[in-house]
DNA sequence: CTAGGCTTT
DNA sequence: TAAGAAAGCCTAG
């Protein structure tokens, strides 16, 4: 596949290849290739986008330099090592091999396009695709041939192909014919596990083995006399289609194709019958087999929907997917549980192919020699010195044919998120976008019921480079608002690291995960009970979260700022007292003492310390200071509030931007934090930005210690924990030390009052601790912490550093399942040194 | 944890 | 004029 185009330069043909178009794949002429490829050279030259892509085609350029560079360094007897380290994995791997399973990969042909032609007979004759002008979602077979491709913006597919028919996406009516395909599916695998509208994965070993015993009428099917209900209109089709071939009810996507090969027609339907001569003309029986149940599949999808599957039957998920691409369109492929039939399917199948490897592994993995799987089976040795464990080892694993045999149930979901792209907007109109985002996600969110801890923003400028920034933050977020305020902060920080310039967006997205499981979302909404109002149990009242955390708390940079501030000071006179402790090595006992200071040791002498006026109030009830709290917050609250308002109202009405307003309101901040220095400028995004809420830039951001501060809930009860003061804010100094508080980081908060003298459970083993003592109670925490801790830490040594000698002993499990990515980066030089010192080590063992 | 990247539909 | 959205995983720092 895919020879090497003469006509382009090797960038242009590695770009090209980048963008997707000059595969080949639709089966057209060298000579069409090489002119589609110069109309969209042509239509791309010189655009933003293109500029990009070179830019990023060189950095991968890059990554193949260096790893060349790496390859050229390993010796002979590197490899040798190597070699016989990789052999004696595959032999493992060999050993584990299983070719129990029937894995079927069904992919609905050009499933959108299919769609629209089904339902519009005007189209079925013409190229079409569907989607936009900016963006192409998938096109039909005729189109494809003009080179217009999925993924193709429609301005440029229309170069290609002038007589396109661009339809607009109907997402619900594909969820709708997806749902019919679904419900078929499911009668051979409930367990199936759909990958988007128009694939999925089914395991049918087990159905295989009910069949078998099946009368044949349970397999017999009534070809319907086809007329599809079209929106109304009936379509009948051709009767001399459907006289000749009983199956093709969508001769409107192949008719003029040379593709048409695999038009089922009865005689190839049931080879293996009998029945045929029983039945009618008008029914059909499938036999037992893999290949009769898939074909009876895709039979009974195009009667039910009218619209043509491939499918793939192998050993498992990885083959199953290659074998769907074999004889697509409306086709199929079986590969037969025998080792050597996988062996030979495998051997010259590109890695392109691969489901996993993309462009970029392609390209890296060319420069080495390697194209097909079979060149990645000999350049094993290579590969395992030049890649990551987790890649080489899945390399490994298909060059040997393995895949996953089971499908995993599709687990909890990981993260959620929206993003949209849009012309130059002006500042004030970026951080509505950003709060309309944060609001449908809030409702997606919700919709699942969901919490989230992280918020990510995503930032593509004009130049389409991306950016992304996250904070995560003790108290879950999950409406509107909350997720706002986390990511109305990321988006201001990034517009004050370009003031006085204004962020020249083309899409703003919004992240969230870590998600809070159940007990956790119960464990943190009694915090936040508790907090809020000590005493009263009536939990429900406070379903709504509208005051959590992150809500009532003041925004990220002015909770830096002012809390720095303070804490400086008192990290300042602690300094004085602790110095001797802290300067040298410190445990993380004594961390814990010297930055819990500000916790009551019993009972009898509570001082609490506001975190917000940071005054300390002794023998004051816990009601009362967390009364004195909220008062101290209100005002920064109310302040907050404003400032949206205030946000929204420049959006709406931009001439409401006067410099009077922005004075005001500079003056306002002012007032409630003296040492702002507001900036103002003569434009006004950038007056809108940079005084969002008053607060000096912060110069030099780090995101990541910042949102370690942004979080204001370690204040959650009142006092500080050992996360509200990090290492940097009291100096621990010494990394080890930092690491292992940052270690203890969980998210848990302390129990300092007292007041309640209820059992407490303890939040990292789950048991009820019958002590009335605090401290005690503390110290268990602690204990149950640290187990877990070292658990954790004993599994992650287990798994990380290439080669390391621990896995060569174990044996990996077949059902491995690879991820989406292989993302091989080439090794560093200390990876690599290791690297070999493991292999040899290793290996002598 | 964060940021950037790769891959897939 | 015009080059997507959503999600998962990997890796380096």
């Amino acid at each position: 596949m895919g020879s090497p185009n003469k006509s382009s330069t090797p960038s242009q043909e590695g770009l090209l290849l980048r963008m997707g178009l000059n595969d080949n794949k639709a089966g057209m002429q060298g000579l069409d290739k090489e002119k589609i490829n110069k109309v969209i050279m042509e239509a791309s030259k010189g655009s933003k986008f293109y500029e990009h892509e070179l830019k990023k085609d060189q950095q991968v350029n890059k990554r193949i330099e260096k790893i060349l560079k790496l390859k050229s360094k390993i010796t002979d007897q590197q490899i040798m090592k190597a070699q016989l380290q990789m052999d004696k994995l595959a032999i493992e791997l060999e050993q584990s091999r299983d070719l129990s399973c029937t894995t079927v990969h069904i992919d609905m042909d050009a499933f959108y396009a299919a769609v629209e032609m089904r339902d519009n007979p005007e189209l079925r004759d013409k190229p079409i695709a569907v989607g936009s002008l900016s963006m192409l979602s998938t096109s039909n077979y005729h189109a494809r041939r003009f080179g217009v491709r999925a993924a193709m913006p429609g301005f440029i597919a229309k170069k290609l192909c002038p007589h396109l028919t661009i339809v607009p996406l109907n997402f619900k009516k594909y969820q709708e014919v997806s749902k019919e395909v679904r419900e078929i599916l499911a009668e051979y695998d409930p367990h199936f596990m759909p990958m988007g509208l128009d694939e999925a994965y089914l395991n049918i070993t087990e159905y295989l083995e009910g069949r078998k015993n099946w009368p044949e009428d349970k397999r017999k099917y009534f070809i319907k006399p086809h007329s599809f209900a079209v929106n109304g209109n009936p379509v009948t089709c051709d009767k001399s289609q459907w006289s000749r071939d009983a199956h093709t009810s969508s001769p409107v996507l192949f008719d003029d194709d040379p593709v048409h090969k695999q038009t089922v027609d009865l005689s190839v339907l049931h080879p293996d019958d009998h029945q045929q001569s029983t039945s009618q003309i008008n029914s059909v029986v499938f036999g037992i087999s893999a290949e009769e149940v898939v074909k009876e599949i895709r039979f009974r999808i195009e009667e039910r929907t009218g619209l043509t599957a491939s499918a793939g039957i192998a050993p498992n998920t990885m083959l199953a997917k290659m074998s769907s691409d074999q004889n697509k369109p409306n086709g199929q492929f079986s590969i037969p549980p025998e080792r050597e039939a996988v062996m030979k399917f495998i051997k010259d199948s590109p890695i392109r192919k691969v489901p996993g490897i993309g462009k970029v592994t392609e390209k890296m993995l060319k420069a080495l020699g390697i194209v097909t799987c079979m060149d990645l089976y000999q350049q094993r040795a290579l590969i395992s010195l030049l890649f990551s464990e987790t890649s080489w080892r899945s390399f490994l694993e298909i060059s040997l044919g393995l895949g996953s045999t089971h499908l995993e149930r599709d687990g909890e979901r990981k993260s959620m998120s929206t993003e949209r792209t849009f012309n130059e907007i002006s500042a004030a109109e970026q951080y509505r976008l950003c709060q309309d985002l944060c609001s449908d996600l809030a409702e997606d969110l919700q919709r699942e019921g969901l919490k989230a801890r992280t918020v990510t923003l995503k930032l593509k400028n004009v130049n389409f480079e991306v950016k992304t920034r996250a904070s995560t933050v003790l108290s879950a977020v999950s409406t509107g608002e909350e997720i706002f305020a986390v990511a109305k902060e990321l988006l201001k920080i990034e517009m004050e690291g370009v003031a006085p310039q204004t962020l020249h967006l083309r899409l703003m997205g919004v992240r969230v995960s870590g998600f809070l499981n159940e007990e956790e979302k119960k464990y943190q909404q009694k915090s936040i009970v508790h907090f809020l109002e000590p005493g009263k149990q009536d939990s429900s009242s406070r379903l709504s979260p509208r005051k959590s955390g992150e809500e009532i708390f003041p925004k990220a940079s002015e909770r830096e700022s002012f809390f720095n501030k303070k804490r400086a000071t008192i990290q300042q006179a602690n300094k004085e007292t602790s110095i001797n402790e802290s300067s040298s090595k410190q445990s993380p006992q004594d961390v814990k003492s010297a930055t819990s200071i500000e916790q009551p040791k019993d009972n009898d002498h509570q001082i609490f310390i506001c975190p917000v006026c940071f005054k300390e109030h002794r023998d004051s009830s816990l009601e009362a200071f967390n009364r004195h709290i909220d008062s101290c917050l209100s005002e920064t609250v109310e302040k907050d509030n404003a400032e949206i308002t205030n946000g929204s109202k420049l959006w709406e009405n931009k001439t409401d931007l006067s410099l009077e307003s922005q004075t005001n309101k500079c003056q306002k901040d002012k007032t409630s934090e003296p040492h702002v220095e507001v900036q103002r400028t003569d434009k006004v995004n950038n007056s809108f930005s940079s005084s969002i809420d008053g607060f000096p830039q912060l110069k030099d951001n780090k995101y990541s210690s910042q949102s370690r501060y942004n979080c204001p809930d370690d204040f959650i009860f009142g006092m500080p924990t050992q996360q509200g003061v990090s290492s940097k804010l009291l100096s621990v100094g010494k990394e080890e030390n930092y690491e292992q508080s940052s270690r203890t980081e969980i998210k848990l908060p302390r129990f300092s009052t007292t007041t309640e003298t209820k059992s407490l459970v303890c939040p990292v083993c789950n048991l009820e601790q019958n002590t009335k003592d605090l401290a005690l109670f503390n110290k268990h925490v602690d204990v149950c912490l640290n187990k877990g801790i070292i658990k954790e830490l004993t599994e992650s040594s287990k798994s990380m550093g290439n080669l390391d000698r621990e896995q060569y002993g174990t044996n990996s499990t077949t059902g491995t399942k690879r991820s989406g990515t292989m993302a091989p980066q080439s090794t560093s030089k200390k990876a690599k040194s290791n690297n070999s010192k493991c292999t040899i080590e290793t290996f002598f063992r």
